[in-house]
DNA sequence: AATTGACATGTAATAATATTACCATTAAAT
DNA sequence: ATTTAATGGTAATATTATTACATGTCAATT
């Protein structure tokens, strides 16, 4: 209902490049990159690891936008379908894509102390599951491709992976 | 009309052969076969496709189990933790190991239909994931290496994939 | 300018999935 | 028999996600 004031998310120097492509990329295709997808996709850039939907949404609201789960799982959506973000099941969380603009399938590592995510590209890893899976008979739509382990920074802190998943 | 020495799941005939091995594997390492965990993977035996927690839930219910959610997660962690099932995180469902025993690692495929699901052997597809993340300074520790899309039998329905993840 | 229609946003309510905490019971070990 | 560890039960709560519906925005057409 309220009209978001001035961001002051480091806004004063204008959009980072990252949001300024995004726009560009969009609106080539005829999309639309509104007030709350922007703001979205600036949260996850902003983020220093994958984040759930409702911090997404927590963080949206605190900006004045809707308070309401479908507000956020809506831009979020937008986005992973537009190929800006993706979507994390190991995690239930998202994360701001690596390499936007660019057709892509990519395998995700999921720190699970810290929740960074680096994206490899995947095609070839891909490629092999699609066709193991053809040779079955099966049709590949979609594909998740997710580790979890730590991340090079979160090495040697001897956390025990005992019970995790 | 109905065979009267035989039990709706198949009880009077003994366990099926999964179920007996499942309960040697076991015993060899230490671990037991209740008759919670005994019945939740005769649950994932009988069921044509992966299913969720909470219908596995039910039907523990039905057979006079405890109808708390822990009941149901602690038995499927369980199997999942010991080989004999599957967790499947693009769906939040379970499916019963098709190798158990077998040391192994293994890539999904999901029909998106009828829910069945193919486990495929992927060793050669997870060492892949786990060297590219070594070169990028990440140590693995758990994969998930999942597909969607249509199983041979549900191909040819010509049922849209819209709005499908 | 008004009408239309597609898209976008907002809210309330609810569904679906999962965990924590605590206690009782049972099986194994001493 | 006593102790201990593992297991199972319940209540309460947390977390993640969707459905349904009303409102608002905007650009193309009339
Ligand atoms: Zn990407
Ligand atoms: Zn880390
Ligand atoms: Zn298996
Ligand atoms: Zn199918």
């Amino acid at each position: 209902m309220s009209k978001p004031l001035e961001s002051d998310h480091g806004a004063q120097v204008g959009p980072g490049p990252a949001i300024s492509r995004a726009e560009v990329q969009l609106r080539a295709q005829g999309l639309r990159l509104t007030p709350v997808r922007r703001r979205t996709l600036e949260i996850l850039l902003e983020a220093s690891g994958a984040i759930g939907a409702y911090d997404v949404l927590a963080r949206l609201a605190a900006d004045g936008f809707g308070s309401q789960p479908p507000v956020a799982y809506r831009a979020l959506d937008f986005l992973v379908e537009h190929g800006l973000a993706h979507r994390l099941r190991r995690i239930n969380a998202f994360t701001a894509c690596s390499h936007p603009g660019e057709t892509h399938h990519a395998a995700f590592l999921i720190c699970r102390i810290c929740r960074r995510v680096d994206e490899l590209h995947a095609g070839h890893l891909r490629q092999m599951l699609v066709q193991d899976a053809h040779a079955a008979g099966f049709a590949v739509e979609r594909t998740s491709l997710e580790a979890s382990g730590l991340c090079a920074d979160c090495q040697g802190q001897d956390v025990s992976d005992e019970g995790v998943e």
